[in-house]
RNA sequence: GGAGGGGUGGCCGAGUCUGGUCUAAGGCGCGCCCCUGCUAAGGGCGAGGCGGCCCAAUGGGUCCGCCCGCGGGUUCGAAUCCCGCCCCCUCCA
């Protein structure tokens, strides 16, 4: 939820925000129409209850037929207070309706679609064509895709063998890397309530992306962002320094509307694993928090020895929580082209507004945190590391970070 | 899934049977002050969250409303009575 204040004092940043992400503007309006009559339907509802509460006082003390009149008086404001109390709850649902669906105010953000990002920095040698990720991950016996459909479906997959003990070392790394600098490791649930679901801000246009169980009406988380950010719920921090947290969880998403895409190998699939950074932090501190938070996940593909870069995403391709985002995206051979592989969002207060996570600020005063994620190490990596490390013979030269992680320097064609 | 017990302020805990100064006792802890020859003991004062309204308006207000797990209901009036749900504990399956 943005913040009213800025709202109503700036409607127009709102809406230039709107704009910038190719969205309605009129959604803007509705929430200060839906702000204004919360608002007098409060301030109704609270004169009558103020007087209801004198003349009970009365009521008390009463009796015999100076209260048979009270009473008689007292009755009908009843009905009205009860009539007062329902409209205030119409309006106020009505508001955080209208609220929900503005999203977060863009900063900074190149305008335009998905095609208009900015390159920000491109790093390593691109490599030539080769063979690609799945048909090196079967001559290693690391992935089966085919068993993966015959058990569950299209776009599922067992890693095997050596792929599973390379994502464990991948996942490993990712978590050493981000116990080292101070985050809290953790392992989290992957299935949510919807107001967690919701904090996050994946129920919005994303919502057919997530999987949902209705006979327990939970859903299964896309990353365990959504986990992280929900922790927190209801409380008041002490944001003397950042709190951070690296999430490990298995990952779901359910890929509509992408048939055809990324059919071949773990690029697009249902469910991958994922070590997730997720920072609470002070409001004034999120822009620096995103820069390390860019800077952590460049260092982890700096150990992976992969070729990447870094775009800045244009603002029509925002996540509704996000007030910025860069992508890190690896290169991939065989497709000749970046592939996305970690992305981190300043969700700056928006998410915590939702999820009412706090701060004291120095005059003692509450006011909502700044929430930022990012990707540290993820089942997709696999894909640039086979490709980017793989050898005239088939073989892949495994990272030297990894290798304390897989205990080999090399893995050989059996 | 079944039976029972419980959910009250930062924490503990009284109040619920018997609805109305509950404007939620008391304790612990916390902050400031006093006293005290010094990390003790004692005394005093002060603390919550959300929202609305007003003003000389980013700081105020002896102003108003809401908050006793959540949501409904009964009643002139609900922490208290009734119904539903959630969570925790004990036992059973």
């Amino acid at each position: 939820m943005i913040d009213l204040r800025l709202l109503r004092d700036n409607p127009d940043i709102v809406r230039a925000s709107q704009r910038l992400r190719g969205e309605s503007e009129t959604a803007v309006d509705t929430l200060l129409a839906a702000d204004e009559s919360r608002r007098k339907a409060v301030a109704h509802f609270e004169g009558l209850r103020a007087e209801q509460k004198t003349l009970g006082k009365q009521v008390a003390q009463a009796k015999g037929e100076e209260k048979t009149a009270l009473l008689a008086r007292t009755k009908g404001l009843s009905a009205e207070v009860k009539e007062a109390d329902a409209a205030v709850t119409a309006a106020e649902e009505a508001m955080r309706a209208a609220h929900l669906a503005v999203p977060n105010v863009v900063d900074a953000a190149p305008p335009g679609g998905e095609d208009d990002y900015l390159v920000l920095k491109e790093i390593g040698e691109l490599a030539a064509a080769g063979r690609d990720h799945l048909e090196l991950a079967e001559l290693h016996r690391a992935i089966d895709m085919e068993r993966g459909a015959k058990v569950s479906g299209s776009r599922f997959y067992f890693l095997t063998g050596v792929g599973a003990l390379m994502q464990l070392a991948l996942l490993q790394l990712g978590m050493a890397q981000a116990v080292q600098y101070g985050f809290t490791a953790m392992i989290t649930p992957s299935l949510v309530k919807p107001e967690s679901m919701e904090g996050t801000g994946y129920l919005g246009s994303h919502a057919s992306e997530v999987y949902h169980l209705p006979a327990d009406d939970l859903y299964l988380i896309g990353t365990s962002e959504v986990a992280l950010a929900a922790y927190h719920k209801d409380e008041i921090l002490d944001l003397a320094e950042p709190k951070r947290y690296a999430g490990w969880s298995s990952c779901y998403r359910r890929e509509a509307g992408s048939y055809g895409k990324d059919t071949r190998g773990i690029i697009r699939v249902h469910q991958f694993d994922k070590v997730e950074m997720f920072s609470f932090c002070h409001p004034d501190q999120a822009i620096e928090e995103h820069q390390r938070m860019l800077a952590w996940e460049e260092e982890l593909l700096g150990k992976l020895e992969l070729a990447y870069r870094v775009i800045d995403v244009a603002a029509g391709d925002l996540g509704s929580s996000a007030t910025r985002k860069f992508d890190c995206e690896a290169w991939v051979p065989s497709q000749q082209q970046y592939r996305e592989v970690t992305s981190t969002s300043n969700c700056t207060t928006f998410q915590a507004r939702r999820l009412n996570i706090r701060y004291r600020d120095a005059e003692a005063k509450t006011a909502p945190v700044a929430t930022l994620n990012g990707t540290l190490a993820t089942t997709r990596m696999l894909v640039p590391i086979l490709e980017q490390h793989q050898q005239p013979d088939g073989s892949i030269r495994v990272p030297k970070a990894l290798q304390p992680f897989l205990g080999k320097e090399v893995l050989e064609v059996a």
